[in-house]
DNA sequence: CCAATGTATCTCAGCGCTAAGGCATCTGGA
DNA sequence: TCCAGATGCCTTAGCGCTGAGATACATTGG
């Protein structure tokens, strides 16, 4: 940042505060949630879809579409990570009942005791990330995330944990 | 969240508050950032390295060493993107003068025109994406991410600035 | 009922990154 | 001095994602 005053003393810089820090922590969060993922014979990308289908109880059904907005990510995407988790025998797709175009994706019972081995150790691991945070600076630090977001127009009430 | 709670009573899933969040942010920042530097002809890899040799003031010189642990790439990503910013004339490499196995890459003037044509698009992108916080929710903000960081053994000093 | 448009999913080429490993060079201790 | 380990950079295979586009089906307005 000092080296931008230099720099660029014309260019109000302060906006790098945030982005600088919120680039870093993703790429730092993302390491260490690996090292769990890994244990379990998962990826973060596997982990979102099972997560995704776990939290929503059971029969843990979803359609694709629906996967792909809560991960934010393609279509093309969605198909490949149910690829693979269908090879697994960790989700498994059927026909919609009602749309022929639509598939209904479910989690095994292998697919759901997966994930729910792995979240324990994935929940401690986001606990510890934040353990230098008392209670009132991380619920200020969800409240900017809140309102930044819904400028951004990101519409979901508080789920799309993605990993 | 209530899903989780339903769910899995037994899990304490406060964290996800934070960490979905996180990672939806990340995600729809990347698609703000990603349409300015697609109309300077870049994006944010290249932006990246850009950014971080200009803001180092002339002669614009960093090792790709440097620039690795600047960005939170491997090795291999920066020489790849090394190759892609020499071969359009961005920057340059050149031998280190004390040691055999290094490089110096330097910003070339067309490298150091284009981020400054790209930086106060870039820079309105961001204030536009925290618009919604004041002052004091920025700070809060700042000051939480700063303590994560922190106690993840991010040690700069307030640089980072990855796009 | 039909045509036009919208929606759900999949396929695939291209791309950038990681992980692993290789080569050249440097450095510090025996 | 010499060498073992560390360091700096590069190469490459493999991987997951994007973006573009294809296919099949659904819906809507006339």
């Amino acid at each position: 940042m000092r080296q931008w005053g230099t720099e660029r003393p014309d260019l109000d810089v302060s906006p790098m505060e945030v982005f600088g820090r919120l680039t870093r922590l993703s790429r730092l969060v993302d390491t260490e949630l690996k090292r769990n993922f890994a244990e379990h014979d998962l990826d973060a990308a596997s982990f979102d879809v099972l997560a995704t289908l776990r939290r929503s109880g059971p029969p843990h059904l979803h359609t694709p579409t629906g996967l792909m907005r809560s991960s934010m990510v393609t279509s093309g995407a969605i198909s490949q990570r149910l690829d693979r988790l269908e090879a697994r025998g960790l989700v498994i797709r059927t026909p919609s009942g009602t749309d022929r175009r639509s598939r209904r994706v479910a989690l095994t019972p292998e697919g759901r005791a997966l994930v729910d081995r792995a979240l324990p150790t994935h929940l401690a691991v986001e606990r510890r990330v934040l353990s230098g945070l008392d209670a009132p600076q991380t619920e200020a630090l969800v409240a900017a995330l809140r309102t930044v977001l819904t400028a951004l127009g990101d519409d979901t009430l508080g789920d799309g944990e993605a990993g």
